[in-house]
DNA sequence: CATCTTTGTGAACGCCGTTAACGCTAAACG
DNA sequence: CGTTTAGCGTTAACGGCGTTCACAAAGATG
């Protein structure tokens, strides 16, 4: 299996040019420019034509872009976890999730170009893979996951869900870690969902601007749903101290990670 | 004051242009088009540049149309909540909330235009009104205001928010409902705050289709943030009873209310 | 060598927002 | 009443966008 073709010349050649394409994308979303073929194009000294030997279309751009933003952005919101000790999992997962909101009130044009894009088409048969692109989302359901493993917080018994909630968790759509996730244990994943409802909520309404200004600045309604939400997940004991781990994440500006070669 | 300065004739064909072009659009938008200044033209039998007596550029267009899209649903939701009795406040509320949720992931275009718009600069100085284009979101409150008003349910005291948060409800930037309540009463304005940021994060995050399919079909992930919200108005006890009309609402397609003249 | 595939180019089409200079027409004024 | 003027619409044009197509250079393949 892992004996990896060796890539042929123009493989290696095919591959950088996406790479090109992609930080030439970021550069300009970056620089506050707006993403277009023929900007992406005219920054790499080609013509816009070109790029559609890689992309067949505009909209598969910002597919493509997104993706990555999303990888590199949980790049960052894992390196503010890390901040931490290994098994604080509860401070990791609070502070990833605010470094998420930062790298959002930072980033409006590559949050919306990630998470408020109307995501693929629901008509296309193939299972939409990456409901979520996921890579973020992967990062905070991990720990929740770790979280419960250790504490067995309570959690709805999948025959308490509605018929369709079974389903949706018993044979997720997202391709999250539920796999070391026992049938009978599903009903942790339902939490997950809610979870991602509350922070996705949190962050959305923020970003457009749909909060007053000064809570924005303050961070405190993000705080006070993270309050809410905590019980949930049996950290209600722990939260006076979570806070402070928030409160001192919000301090600090949200910094991407470099981006690595390869 | 309330003598109505008669319109002279030029007045009235201006109003009734700007109706036509707000009309224009949104059937432009009804028909999955995209809104354009040329498209609209087109319509209305006039050329592009003639728009420019109108809005100055299409940004105001766009702010425009979503106001009147804004007014229209809230419309919409009002009739879905007159379908009870009116000393049913609380059903009033989850039908009027679900009937929001069935227009945006019916018209996730308008919605997208009204909620997901990078609303205003923040950095315009001038008091930026209309936070939330407000129509849809007073309906919710106001609802929410006579709940409290009959139950009072607990609220946070003023004097436990935050710094930012009670400078947030004692001189809010929306100009909700809020003048009618006493400055010793305004930790009700926080539980408006949360109520959004629940409401709006169960239905962005279907909208932009970040939520199970399975679940955005059935609804299931919306009542249970409804339910997760009820106790904090006090309806822990009249959720059961709530959750069938929640229910009812979503069996019934959201029909907008006509357009009525003037 | 000849052949075929891959990758880029230039020109063009149709759409977009926006600006400018120019008429027409209906209200406003003396 | 006639004359002025302000409001509204026009045509023409600019630059930018995504996208298509025919074609040329350059690379890999036999």
């Amino acid at each position: 299996m892992g004996h990896r073709p060796v890539p042929t010349r123009r493989e290696r050649q095919r591959e950088a040019t996406y790479r090109e394409i992609v930080d030439c994308s970021c550069d300009l979303l970056r620089e506050g420019a707006d993403l277009s073929l023929r900007a992406v194009a005219a920054r790499m000294g080609v013509t816009a034509p070109a790029l559609y030997r890689y992309v067949a279309s505009y909209q598969e751009l910002v597919d493509l872009v997104a993706f990555e933003v999303d990888k590199a952005a949980t790049a960052g919101f894992a390196a503010a976890a890390d901040r931490l000790p290994d098994d604080d999992l509860a401070g990791r997962l609070v502070v990833a999730s605010t470094a998420f909101r930062q790298w959002a009130l930072a980033s409006p044009r590559e949050f919306g170009l990630v998470f408020a894009n109307p995501v693929a088409d629901t008509t296309c048969g193939h299972r939409q893979e990456m409901l979520t692109l996921s890579s973020s989302g992967m990062l905070m359901t991990d720990l929740m996951r770790r979280i419960w493993e250790r504490d067995r917080f309570p959690i709805p018994a999948v025959d308490d869900l509605t018929p369709a909630g079974r389903e949706a968790v018993l044979d997720p759509l997202v391709p999250a870690e539920t796999d070391g996730i026992a049938p009978e244990d599903r009903g942790l994943v339902w939490v997950f969902m809610q979870g991602w409802t509350t922070l996705y909520g949190a962050v959305t309404l923020e970003v457009f601007g749909h909060l007053d200004p000064r809570l924005t600045a303050s961070g405190d309604m993000f705080v006070d749903a993270v309050r809410r939400f905590a019980p949930v997940m049996g950290l209600a004991e722990d939260m006076d101290r979570l806070e402070g781990l928030i409160r001192d994440q919000l301090a600090r500006p949200f910094e991407p990670v470099a981006a690595t070669a390869r």
